[in-house]
DNA sequence: TTGACATTTCGTTTTATGGCGAAATATAGA
DNA sequence: TCTATATTTCGCCATAAAACGAAATGTCAA
């Protein structure tokens, strides 16, 4: 039951949601995910945790970064690999979560260096 | 996306999951479920209501009871028959999942009458 | 070593949720 | 019709959750 309500809860933010659905196949850095999210970084962060936690994604630190995947089957649990594929079914065709890759693709054009700066530049210029 | 989140938020819930399982093959009355969850009557309501709104419980009016079932899979939509199979396997052998199983087993040996009472009796107890 | 910077932690505020009891609603039976 | 009663609605309170900014942490590069 621990388990199950961790993965629950996990997948009952739209913005868990939406992170889940654009790490997909890809190994996506956490300023990556906080410019599609359009959140604050620290709450992207508590979000991550939140996710890592129910076991829906792992992160691994590389350096100064920080990178986001999917689980594969064989390394999570039957329930968090059947949530995943559940919800990859259900959010077939969405509106949102297709934004949502449009975006993403996009993203994964540009270094990530240029979105980190992108998201300095957006803090000072909101404190000026 | 907004029906997904439905289905993930109603599941987020460990009263409501327990309503899930609990309710499994069976037509249960609202009170059988106010007596296994021990919840005030109106709390249940709101559960049941939120469940139901996901699609998740089907529930029918019938005199002054009201009976609550699952869906099947024919009259539900792909992603709520999907959430109950995952939620079903995933509780495969909970401990808190078949105590209460072997709660309703008891509870289904009694006449619904007597469970209302015992629920009246326990509210006015309560209140001396 | 120092500075830059990606990410996390902490503290705070606002909003959402789950719980209850009291009152309302609706129905069966006297 | 009147009463008992199964369930819901409403209003309230306590707690949990999501958001932010500021400060802390850890790592690369000059």
């Amino acid at each position: 039951m621990k388990e199950t309500l961790a993965i629950t809860r996990a997948l009952s933010d739209p913005a868990r949601i939406r992170t889940l659905l654009v790490v997909g196949e890809n190994d996506l850095c956490v300023c990556q995910i906080i410019e599609m999210l359009g959140l604050a970084p620290s709450t992207v962060s508590k979000h991550l945790q939140i996710l890592s936690q129910a076991g829906l994604v792992i992160t691994r630190k590389e350096g100064r970064w920080v990178h986001v995947r999917l689980p594969r089957c064989d390394e999570a649990s039957p329930a968090v690999c059947g949530a995943l594929a559940w919800l990859r079914a259900s959010l077939e065709g969405d509106q949102q979560a297709e934004a949502d890759t449009r975006q993403l693709a996009q993203l994964l054009c540009i270094p990530r260096e240029e979105i980190s700066r992108r998201q300095i530049e957006r803090m000072r210029s909101c404190c000026r």
